[in-house]
DNA sequence: AGCACGCCGACT
DNA sequence: GTCGGCGTGCTC
C-alpha cells in the first residue's frame, strides 16, 4: 500500500466530505499541515462538516481563493486500504461516495477530545490509623487490582465518601494519576489452552490456522450444524490470527448473541473484546473506535457495520450464520455484509470464514465451484443430534374452525408433557391475528400510511403495522361499511396460538416468545434462560426462538404452518423455508435426548417440504441450484432493483416508465428491465414507492450500464432514486 | 444536507 | 406595492 502522502500548510487537497455532494472540494491544507487519510474539519458554506483528505487539490479553484481546513481531526488518518475499499465498495453498490464515506465516520471521537481523567491506584505508603472506612476503600482497590478507577467509582465501590479517598491520598496510600480516556481493551491471550476439540474439529482448526498463518486473501465455508462446534474452530483461527498480532472480527446477525458469545471469548482467550452495535453508549462507541484504530483492541465482536471500523491491519473476518438476512442491509444505503466482508479481506489480505448449518445458495455454490473453500464438521454426538422429522398431512387432520393444532401434535405434545420434557410449537407470525376482517362487508383493516393489513395484538388490545410500527386501538365497528361488532380476527399468531394451547393443555405452564413482548433484549434473554431451566413446559414461539438459544429440556418442535414460506414467488422462498425448518428443528433433542419435529403441512408432497423431511441438505442444494440455473437467476444471473419514492404515486409511474423506454445501455449489455410496478410494500409512511427490477447476465457490467442509463433521466424535485444491487426480495 | 437566490399569489 | 410559497442550484 502507498504510504500517505504529507501537505504543507496552505498546500491544495481535495477533500470528500459526508454530505451530498457527488465529488471532492479543494481546501487549503490546516496549519501544522495534514495527509492522505487525515479526518478533517472543513467550512461548507455557513457550515463545518467532516470529511477526508482524498489527496492533493484538483487545481480547478484558484489557490487564492481556497478556504483553509478548519482542523485536522484528533484520530489515526484513514489507511489507503480503507479508502480503496470504499470506493470499491461504493462501486459494487452503485452508493454515491458521500454515504459511503459517512459509515466510515460514524464515530464520536472526532469531537471528544482525548482528555484525560484522574484516577487512583494503590501507592507506597501506610496509613497512621486503619480506621474502617480506609479499610474498604483500600480492599475495594484490592478487588480491582491493576484497573484504574476514577473518585466516583471507587468511592462508590466502597461505599465510602471521596473525602476518605482524598485523605489517603495525602497520605501517600493512595496515589493519583492523570489517565487517557479511553483505555485499550485487555490483552487476550491466544496461547491459552482452547476448548477440547474432536478430532473433526482439530482438523478443521488446524486448516484454517494454516490459512490464517499464510497471510492471504481466502474464503472458507465452514458447514456444520448446530451443536457440532463451529465456534470452537473459528475461535482457533482466531487465535492464531491474534498469535500473529493482526486484528480479527466476528459479525454476528443479532445484538441479542452477542452477550453469550462474549462469554465464550473469554473463557477462551481471558479477557473481553471490543464490542461494536447500536446498542453501545457514546462512549463506549468512541473507546471502540479510537481502539480499533490504535494498538488497542485486538477482537471485535459486532453488527454489520463493524465493516466500517478503522481497523489497523485486519488479518480475519468471520461471518457467523451467514445466510442470515439481517446481513443484508437494505434501507438507506444498501450493501450485504457478507460480501463487504470478502471484499474488504480481499483488499487487506485477510481470511474469511462463513459459518453456517445452513448456507445460503450462493455461497454453497461459491464452495462447491471452488471460488470458496469448504470445510465440512460432521456431528459431534454421533447420529443423534438430528431430530427425527415428519409431515402432519393437515388433509387428513380434523381441525375446528380457528384452530391449528392438529390432533396429531396434540397428542405429540400430551406425550412430551407427561414425559417432564418441554415442546415448541413454532409459528412465525408476531401478534393475536395476521387479519382483522369484517363479517358485515368482508372489508379488512389496513394501515394508512403502508398499504399493508394491520396485525391484531392482544398484549396490549390493538392493531398494530409490522411495517410502520404504527398502531391503533381496535375499533368496535367497521371503518368501511360501520357495522357494529363484526370485526373478526382471521389466522393465527403467536398470541392466539397460546390461547387454543392453553384449552388443549390447562395444567400447562405455557410460554410466548415474540421480540415485541420484552422491553429489551436482557429481558428477553433473562426470560430465555428460565425457560431453559425448566420455567415452562410449551414454548410458542416465532423465529427468534430458531437462533441462538439452547433449550435442553426441548424434545418436541412443533411447526404450525410449513407452509407458510414456500408459496409466494420470491425466489429465495424455499430456500429459507428450508434453512428455518432446519434450525427449528435442530433446536429439539440435544446431547443425549432425541428430538422429535412435526412439520404440519398442506403439501407434504412440495419438493421444499420432502427435502426438509428427508435430510438430504447436498440434494436440495443440488435441485435448487439447477433451477436457479435453468431460470438464470442469482447466482447464475443478477438482479437488481430500482424503488422511486415520493408523494405522487403517477408521476413515479412516469418516471418509471421513461427510465423503461431509455433502457438502451442495459439492452447493450443483455440485460431486460421488468415494470413499472408498485413495490413490494408500496407505501411507506406516507411515501409512495414504484419499483423496476433489472435482470443482466453473470458476468454482464451491469453496474456501470446502471449508473448510464439512471444518469440520462432527470428527476423532479422530490422524488427519490435508490437501486439495490442483489436485492433480496423480489414480486 | 442546508441555505440562498429567485420568481409568482394574498395581504397591510 | 410587500411578505412568503418552495423550485433550483451551489457549496472549494
Amino acid at each position: 500500500m502507498t504510504s500517505p502522502v504529507p501537505f504543507a500548510e496552505g498546500d491544495p487537497v481535495a477533500v470528500q466530505i459526508t454530505q451530498p455532494l457527488d465529488r471532492t472540494l479543494d481546501y487549503a491544507a490546516p496549519a501544522g499541515g495534514c495527509v492522505t487519510g487525515s479526518f478533517v474539519e472543513v467550512p461548507l458554506g455557513p457550515r463545518k462538516v467532516v470529511g477526508v483528505v482524498w489527496g492533493g487539490g484538483s487545481g480547478e479553484i484558484d489557490r487564492a481563493r481556497l478556504r483553509p481546513v478548519v482542523r485536522a481531526l484528533d484520530v489515526a488518518p484513514m489507511r489507503a486500504e480503507m479508502r480503496d475499499f470504499l470506493i470499491r465498495a461504493a462501486g459494487y453498490t452503485l452508493t454515491p461516495m458521500h454515504a459511503m464515506l459517512a459509515m466510515a465516520c460514524r464515530s464520536p471521537a472526532f469531537f471528544d477530545s482525548r482528555y484525560m481523567r484522574r484516577v487512583y491506584r494503590r501507592g507506597e505508603g501506610s496509613p497512621d490509623r486503619l480506621t474502617e472506612a480506609r479499610k474498604r476503600a483500600l480492599a475495594a482497590l484490592g478487588d480491582f487490582d491493576g484497573l484504574a478507577l476514577t473518585l466516583a467509582e471507587l468511592s462508590r465501590a466502597a461505599g465510602v465518601s471521596p473525602s476518605v479517598i482524598k485523605g489517603l491520598v495525602r497520605l501517600g496510600v493512595i496515589s493519583e494519576e492523570e489517565s487517557p480516556r479511553d483505555l485499550p481493551y485487555p490483552c487476550l491471550d491466544p496461547t491459552r489452552s482452547g476448548y477440547e476439540l474432536s478430532q473433526d474439529q482439530a482438523l478443521a482448526a488446524d486448516d484454517l490456522r494454516r490459512r490464517v498463518c499464510g497471510g492471504e486473501y481466502g474464503t472458507t465455508l465452514l458447514r456444520g450444524v448446530t451443536g457440532s462446534g463451529k465456534t470452537e474452530v473459528y475461535l482457533e483461527a482466531i487465535a492464531e490470527c491474534l498469535v500473529r498480532k493482526r486484528q480479527a472480527l466476528v459479525l454476528l446477525p443479532e445484538i441479542a448473541l452477542t452477550a453469550e458469545f462474549l462469554k465464550r471469548v473469554e473463557r477462551r482467550f481471558g479477557g473481553m473484546p471490543a464490542e461494536w452495535h447500536s446498542g453501545l453508549t457514546m462512549t463506549e462507541r468512541r473507546r471502540a473506535w479510537r481502539m480499533v484504530g490504535e494498538h488497542g483492541a485486538q477482537l471485535v465482536v459486532g453488527a454489520r457495520s463493524a465493516l466500517f471500523l478503522p481497523f489497523r491491519d485486519l488479518g480475519l473476518i468471520v461471518v457467523d450464520e451467514e445466510h442470515d438476512t439481517s446481513y443484508k442491509q437494505e434501507d438507506g444505503v444498501s450493501y450485504n455484509a457478507r460480501d463487504m466482508a470478502v471484499l474488504r479481506a480481499s483488499i487487506c489480505s485477510a481470511q474469511v470464514i462463513l459459518a453456517s448449518a445452513t448456507p445460503c445458495l450462493e455461497s454453497w455454490v461459491n464452495a462447491e465451484t471452488g471460488k470458496y473453500r469448504k470445510l465440512q464438521l460432521s456431528n459431534r454426538f454421533g447420529e443423534v443430534d438430528l431430530p427425527e422429522m415428519r409431515a402432519v398431512d393437515m388433509r387428513g387432520e380434523k381441525l375446528a374452525p380457528s384452530h391449528w393444532v392438529s390432533p396429531t401434535l396434540r397428542d405429540a405434545v400430551r406425550a412430551r408433557l407427561d414425559a417432564g420434557e418441554q415442546a415448541l410449537l413454532f409459528l412465525n407470525r408476531r401478534g393475536y391475528a395476521p387479519v382483522t376482517v369484517c363479517r358485515a362487508c368482508g372489508h379488512q383493516i389496513e394501515c394508512d400510511h403502508c398499504d399493508a393489513r394491520m396485525v391484531q395484538h392482544r398484549f396490549p388490545d390493538s392493531l398494530v403495522c409490522h411495517r410502520c410500527g404504527e398502531s391503533k386501538p381496535l375499533p368496535s365497528s367497521c371503518p368501511s361499511c360501520g357495522a357494529e361488532n363484526r370485526l373478526a380476527p382471521v389466522g393465527p399468531g403467536v398470541e392466539r396460538l397460546s390461547e387454543e394451547a392453553g384449552e388443549l393443555f390447562p395444567d400447562a405452564r405455557i410460554e410466548v416468545l415474540s421480540s415485541d413482548l420484552f422491553g429489551s433484549a436482557r429481558a428477553l434473554r433473562a426470560r430465555m434462560e428460565a425457560i431453559a431451566a425448566g420455567e415452562a413446559d410449551i414454548i410458542i414461539g416465532t423465529q427468534l426462538v430458531a437462533k441462538g438459544h439452547d433449550f435442553p429440556l426441548l424434545t418436541l418442535v412443533g411447526v404450525i404452518d410449513a407452509d407458510l414460506g414456500v408459496h409466494g414467488c420470491d425466489l429465495r422462498a424455499a430456500e429459507r423455508t428450508f434453512q428455518l425448518m432446519r434450525q427449528v428443528a435442530g433446536r429439539a433433542g440435544r446431547r443425549n435426548r432425541r428430538g422429535e419435529a412435526l412439520l404440519q403441512t398442506w403439501q407434504p408432497e412440495h419438493a421444499v417440504i420432502e427435502a426438509i423431511l428427508d435430510g438430504d441438505e447436498e440434494n436440495f442444494w443440488r435441485t435448487e441450484a439447477a433451477g436457479r440455473r435453468e431460470a438464470g437467476v442469482p447466482p447464475y444471473g443478477r438482479f437488481a432493483g430500482i424503488v422511486l419514492s415520493g408523494t405522487d404515486e403517477k408521476v413515479l409511474f412516469r418516471i418509471g416508465r421513461s427510465l423503461v423506454s431509455g433502457d438502451a445501455p442495459l439492452r447493450e449489455i443483455g440485460a431486460r428491465v421488468y415494470g413499472p410496478a408498485s413495490a413490494p410494500v408500496a407505501r411507506i409512511r406516507g411515501r409512495h414507492r414504484v419499483r423496476l427490477l433489472v435482470k443482466a447476465g453473470k458476468s454482464a457490467p451491469l453496474q456501470r450500464a446502471l449508473s448510464r442509463w439512471v444518469n440520462r433521466v432527470r428527476l423532479p424535485s422530490g422524488l427519490h432514486l435508490s437501486i439495490d444491487i442483489d436485492p433480496q426480495t423480489f414480486y
